[in-house]
DNA sequence: GTCAATTCACATGAAAGAGACCACGGTCTAGTG
DNA sequence: CTAGACCGTGGTCTCTTTCATGTGAATTGACGA
């Protein structure tokens, strides 16, 4: 419904860019996936032996963000049941979860959680046993005849956070099941990831493996289009905006999705602009934006603490050149939370925070050896002056007092 | 001059604590007949 | 007698602290040429 509200809106407000915006939107799943025939095929082929009622083999798929995993598995999911049979007494059932989605499930109670609540049960969110958990797991999908599939997205972040046990665990549920029959399916975004993993647990859960290589910049171009043509109106692309898209994935190891939104945004821009046409500033304009918002909606969602660790970083690298260290940043940073009356976390917590920022790509962090001078982290930023500027002055706001 | 041991200033890991949140079951209270 | 309020216990979850161990190369100092 609101899709078809977004078309009436859109062509009432004068919109000349876009005919159906959802398009490029990134759960957006569309008929045909170009450049992934084989990976489709193959998972297909895989799957195939439930829709006559018998378990399949668990499946890993590798690959990178934004090549296309998870859009090709949901695809298969409802290609088969789509052709599942409705006389066929095993009933089939196919539940998507996303593993690393925060306050979603992200924890081994929570993916059981949220399992059930796609099942139909209830659980609360909070509060019980994670054993009793899987009881009424089990209870549930063990009531009738039936054969599951699991699609367990971005599974490496789950097991970082929780443990192996968790696969485990559930390699092992089919043995309690008398009627259900349960297959796996992994994705993972660290092509390493199996490395680590207990070997019984890795030999269950692979049986077959999928890998989704990057696209490279032709083929992000063919994707953009196929995608960009029922999107945009006629003639609103202007000439080499589409491969400037593909290039700036490309470099990002050919992250579809990121090319997506980059399109996307541009659109948004020059219809923002009333102009006719996307024009290739749009692509940069779109590219700055979608970073800045980014890093700006990070730091202002992050704790105090956190903030006082980013200024502290931002202060000193003010003052002088070059990159700052571990030691110096805690004790500008004790400085901060005693002025601010704040309490002082340790220099262990901050170590992890100046590494989350790392992750979070806003610093950079190199770990050096200075021979006798000890062992400390190589602190940069990483993000453009405005951006440092505009972020300095969120931070600054929620500061009681001000350097 | 060479080589291994030492040393610095942290990094990195593991475990456990604090405090918020929550479910569950039992007990107490107040309202009802 | 019963429904709802009110606890206490035991669970999860996140953020931290504590304790322990690891680490890369400049520096040191013993050694031999």
């Amino acid at each position: 419904m609101s899709k078809e509200l977004d078309k009436i809106f859109e062509s009432f407000e004068g919109n000349r860019i876009f005919k159906d915006r959802s398009i490029l939107q990134s759960n957006y799943i569309p008929l045909e996936i170009p450049h992934r025939n084989e990976q489709i095929k193959q998972i297909a082929s895989i799957l195939a032996p439930v829709l006559k009622g018998e378990k399949s083999s668990n499946i890993f798929v590798y690959g990178k963000t934004g090549t296309g995993k998870t859009l090709s598995i949901l695809y298969v999911k409802d290609e088969l049941l789509k052709r599942m049979k409705k006389d066929n007494d095993t009933e089939l059932r196919i539940e998507y979860v996303n593993c690393k989605l925060r306050k979603v499930s992200d924890t081994e109670y929570r993916i059981l959680a949220e399992l059930i609540k796609k099942l139909g049960g209830e659980v609360p969110p909070t509060g019980l046993p994670t054993e009793t958990v899987y009881n009424k797991f089990i209870e549930l999908i063990d009531s009738k005849k039936q054969i599951l599939i699991l699609i367990l997205d971005e599974i490496d972040q789950a097991v970082k956070k929780i443990s192996t046990d968790f696969l485990y665990n559930l390699t092992r549920l089919n043995s309690e099941l008398s009627k259900t029959q349960i297959g796996v399916v992994g994705i993972s975004n660290d092509l390493t990831f199996l490395e680590g993993i207990d070997p019984r647990v890795r030999s269950s859960l692979s049986e077959e493996e999928v890998v989704f290589s990057p696209y490279n910049a032709l083929q992000l171009q063919e994707i953009l289009t196929h995608r960009a043509t029922p999107a945009f109106k006629e003639n609103v692309i202007e000439e080499g905006v589409i491969a400037k898209c593909a290039a700036f994935a490309a470099r990002e190891h050919g992250d579809a999705r990121r090319a997506l939104d980059l399109l996307r945004i541009a659109g948004e821009l020059a219809e923002r602009e009333n102009v006719q046409k996307i024009l290739l500033r749009h692509i940069d304009e779109a590219n700055i934006k979608i970073e800045r918002e980014k890093i700006l909606e990070v730091v202002k969602s992050e704790p105090k603490q956190f903030q006082y660790v980013l200024y502290s970083i931002i202060k000193l690298l003010e003052r002088k050149d070059g990159p700052v260290f571990t030691g110096d940043v805690y004790n500008y940073y004790q400085e901060i939370c005693v002025k601010n009356k704040s309490e002082v976390l340790t220099q262990r917590r901050v170590g992890d925070i100046i590494q989350e920022f790392d992750m979070l790509g806003i610093i950079n962090v190199k770990v050096i050896s200075k021979g006798r001078g000890g062992r400390m982290r190589e602190i940069k930023l990483a993000i453009s002056k405005s951006l440092v500027e505009k972020t300095k002055a969120i931070i600054e706001e929620s500061l009681d007092y001000n350097f």
